[in-house]
DNA sequence: TATGATAATTTACGCGCGTAAAAAAATTTA
DNA sequence: TAAATTTTTTTACGCGCGTAAATTATCATA
């Protein structure tokens, strides 16, 4: 079991019984080798507990293993989630995940994807800033590297883009609160981040448009990516001034409406699908801590699963094909209403 | 501006003037070589935008400059938030951080770390699972690799430990809570994953003890990293059995408390520091959300910034003196007691 | 200006593995 | 069983850089 240490390639395709190039073959790609010989190797890799030096076998390769993933920012357990499914998916096709995060900054984003590069990483799984985004710069880098966005569309960059179907999300809420109650405005940063942001206005004026309901959008002041107290902000002025233009809320995204019903709390404002309460609020997203929230908050959820999985995958094809797609593939999966307390 | 691509190191000590030994001195410690050839080779850096290949770079080098980050679980904020500062002052010291997140598991906490030896790392930040970890796997990581410990102590482990006062925590909430109201009953997991907790619940024991008052521990079912839902299934029970001791609850942290809210909103019991409320709620770890529940949580904030910059800093000592301290130093600081509406 | 100390250059080798080419062996097919 | 095919082995070189040793150049000090 010990058994003495292994130092390099060498030395264990001795004691494997297997040539060194016959080896190496082995560990690019198990199948390549027949299958009485990889048996040996692996055999001899029970006994013996080898890897090879990661930095001598990437400096030779044309292409590594490597997969770098990219989030606007880690500290939403939102996307904490969703780069946990993709790095175990990565994990499963045998690459080796780095998580990255921009923590909401375009400069960040930018030097990860440079640094990046140094990694020669097979491919990138990136969900850019959006608005903010150095466009020039990521372009460039996808020039260089085979890249899937995903969360966030940026118009024909990379080799595709996965992500949720934001018209999905807000016919469903908003067809839910008409049907349930008053109409619903728009609560919303004037300046989001996130480019789904507008999209789902637009979803929602589209909407309101089509059932002949007058539309109200709300957009309130506040940068960066404190979306919760941006929206607690918000929600306090609207209260103070009883401006709000009809009793039920429907917020852009779940951080908003987590500080929004933080204000609520505060100004004793009653939130509920109740006939006693104040207001409604519903949102999009299904973030982690929205069924935690007072009260629990009726939202409409991402597809997760099929999103990191098809964004993955795409991106394991793009590499399989040398790096390109024939056309930049774009997918958007539907959301799902979830009935909670708040509307 | 564009000049021809540079190949390799040779060619960009031809292009800046110096030769190539020195240049792989300078990238190894821009200050060991003589501020006139250093200005040289920035300068050069500049016209010619070269970057050393890391993988040839680690191969040879006994030290790398990379960093590994483990944390128990990226989803939680709070780890994310930390997990960003560590990262930030490892960039700042010329290191290369990489994240990983042990999602809960104690098996793929051991894998990350025996990953994380085949890149050779100069050091390793990392705050355990604790009660679950695989303490021999752990233990003989450190013995390879320079680790310090962060949030979570496990005796005797790694070079250094730094994290939270548990005391110091408990001692002020419950301070507080005894001043200002009924005294605390004590709410826990019957199984906590975090050694903190154990601590805290012994400090909360000592602390009724010295002002003379009876103490309460109630400790709920659950296992897993799923606190919020833990703390909110153990809340119902309570408040479903009427069994609640006192008026006061003070939860053993904030993803516990966060789940308590959300069972008090949905009982309609009412959580404040009024006196029209039901119950009091106060906890610990002052939550990146936790300002944003209904109530605000009353808390106790940790020295987020102290701890991330003695972990570094320590690290880069360990490091520095060739990766072991003369004895294993723990430090831990003090909390901030956060009033907010809850208690 | 000479002196010693410090830093840069020259030369050379090695790290662990990728990979190409030719030869040999094992396997499949006829 | 021979021929055709596939796989493995042998041999050899190169990747980009770390690093050691001997030499030469540069600097600070007197």
């Amino acid at each position: 079991m010990p058994s003495k240490k292994i130092r390099n390639m060498e030395e264990f395709s001795e004691l494997s019984g297997i040539s060194r190039p016959t080896v190496s073959k082995y560990f690019h790609d198990p199948n390549s080798v027949r299958s009485s010989t990889r048996a040996k190797i692996e055999s001899a890799l029970e006994q013996f507990d080898y890897r090879p030096n990661i930095f001598a076998m990437n400096q030779n390769r044309k292409l590594t293993k490597n997969i770098g993933i990219v989030v606007p920012y880690l500290a939403d357990p939102f996307f904490a989630e969703i780069a946990r499914n993709i790095e175990q998916k990565c994990i499963d096709a045998g690459y080796r995940p780095t998580l990255f995060s921009s923590h909401g900054d375009p400069k960040l984003e930018i030097e990860i994807l440079e640094n990046l590069r140094s990694l020669k990483p097979a491919g990138v799984l990136l969900a850019p800033l959006g608005r903010a985004s150095d466009k020039a710069g990521i372009e460039r880098f996808c020039k260089h590297v085979p890249t899937v966005l995903f969360d966030s569309n940026i118009e024909g960059m990379g080799q595709a883009f996965i992500g949720s179907d934001n018209f999905s999300f807000v016919s469903q809420t908003v067809e839910y609160l008409t049907r349930t109650g008053e109409s619903p405005c728009f609560f919303e940063m004037k300046y989001p981040a996130n480019p789904n942001a507008n999209k789902r206005r637009i979803a929602y004026l589209d909407m309101m448009d089509r059932v002949g309901l007058q539309p109200h959008v709300i957009q309130i002041e506040g940068t960066g990516w404190g979306f919760e107290e941006i929206g607690r902000q918000g929600a306090l002025k609207l209260l103070n001034d009883g401006s709000l233009p009809t009793n039920t809320v429907l917020c852009s995204n779940d951080r908003l409406a987590i500080g929004f019903l933080s204000a609520c709390y505060e100004k004793n404002v009653r939130v509920g699908r109740w006939p006693n309460c104040d207001l409604r609020v519903a949102s999009h997203d299904d973030h982690p801590f929205s069924r935690f929230t007072g009260p629990s908050l009726t939202t409409a959820a991402h597809d997760y699963e099929s999103v990191s999985e098809n964004a993955a995958n795409t991106l394991f094809q793009v590499i399989d094909s040398g790096g390109k797609l024939k056309d930049r593939r774009e997918t958007v999966y539907r959301a799902r209403l979830i009935m909670r307390d708040s509307a």
